[in-house]
DNA sequence: CGCTATATTGATGGCGATCAACAAATGTGG
DNA sequence: CCACATTTGTTGATCGCCATCAATATAGCG
């Protein structure tokens, strides 16, 4: 059983973040976060609601998505064990959170942390550059967006995915192609397509619809670019 | 003309931000910046090379770009006079940036904004804020590019830049249309026939390929949801 | 002016969306 | 454990939007 104490052992965006090393250790400073259980496709937060909290995942995955009028999503992220997200700079949230799988979470006031952060320039530092790490993430995510086509962008959603989960050439993922898809601004069809494509071109092996095994990963990055 | 001194009267990300008010004035605490010139077509800095100041703009505009290795190009932002770019985590830029017109910069020293920042917990908190403006944007860009079509994203584009322009119903594009292709996704022939579709529906009106009275804003807006 | 860069317009084709049917996995109750 | 329902994923057929290729027009600029 976790306790939100046993948590806050500091923050951290994602594991690209934690491998760096430069985050400092901030507990005994940092307010004491709330911890929180959230089903399947629950809702953490909506689109224009207040934001009043930021978030850390303990387990489990979060989509962050936005939609348009008539129903189109794009989804923006997929946040997993260890990253942070809901930062806001006025007071609404301006995209919806979601567990995808089951999710475990921490829960911290903004305003405690910034009030925290008075004290500490370095807590502050941290957070700047868990944010600019989010930033140079979704500019990556625009290159994939405007100008890849769908081979390339199933074959570096794989990639991606691969860096973040356990190490070894087997990828276990957790969302269903309609989330796939949506984060990669394709249909969930042309998504599936491509998983075939990938297979038969000997890049892949499906186990199931959601274990991937990386039979050539060389060639999947090649195939991303 | 300008000198440094002149110009370093705090710092800002953009026109939002400044009317938003929210930014301390840290004239005396901010290390002086270097004024810099750069041509049309001109480089700021490159994909790769090492990054070791950031960059407000004074005049003129800057395009973010990064490349894929056969030459697909997308364009991320576009900066105009108050914004800042060029902030990095690590210490190698990871876009380019290059003048659309002749522009006038002030180059600061990453370092000397940091070690400023121990001393200042505000500097570094308007960095933050700064920093998550240009990610909510860059999140509101993946929307368009993932799940916009091309009147769509022609129109939102023209609204955006109509928000940062002079007031009023007529505005100056600075790009050309290449550029504004490869900042929605789409090629310089499909951004010149939505421009001709949006006048045939009577929402604009062209005066030279530059020159946009936008006749209709409310449609505009409507068209680009 | 004439040269070059930029923009428009037309013809055609391909990639991925859409519509549709089927298959597989997952869950439920008897 | 199996019949059945539901969710999720695959595969096929067709269509349409936007890219590509091509020709012409317009705008800057020496």
């Amino acid at each position: 059983m976790l306790t939100a104490t046993e948590e806050i052992s500091g923050l951290s965006y994602n594991h690209e973040a934690g491998q760096r090393g430069s985050f400092v250790e901030h507990r005994g400073l940092i307010p004491a976060g709330v911890p929180i259980s959230v089903g399947r496709n629950m809702e953490v937060f909506a689109e224009g609601e207040p934001a009043r909290h930021v978030y850390k995942v303990v387990s489990g995955v979060v989509r962050i998505s936005n939609l348009l009028p008539d129903g189109r999503r794009q989804i923006s992220a997929f946040h997993t064990a260890g990253d942070m997200f809901g930062f806001e700079t006025d007071d609404l949230h301006h995209a919806s959170a979601e567990a995808v799988t089951p999710v475990k979470l921490v829960a911290y006031k903004w305003q405690s942390l910034l009030q925290a952060g008075t004290q500490s320039a370095s807590l502050v530092r941290d957070l700047l550059t868990l944010t600019m790490i989010g930033l140079r993430r979704t500019q990556e995510h625009l290159l994939l967006l405007g100008r890849k086509n769908a081979l390339e962008r199933v074959a570096a959603f794989l990639i991606e995915m691969s860096k973040r989960g356990q190490p070894g050439p087997v990828l276990e993922l957790a969302m269903p192609r309609h989330d796939i898809a949506d984060y990669l601004g394709l249909t969930l069809e042309t998504v599936s397509r491509m998983f075939a494509e990938l297979k038969a071109l000997g890049a892949i092996r499906l186990d199931g619809a959601r274990r991937v095994h990386l039979i050539d990963e060389e060639r999947l990055i090649a195939m991303s670019a």
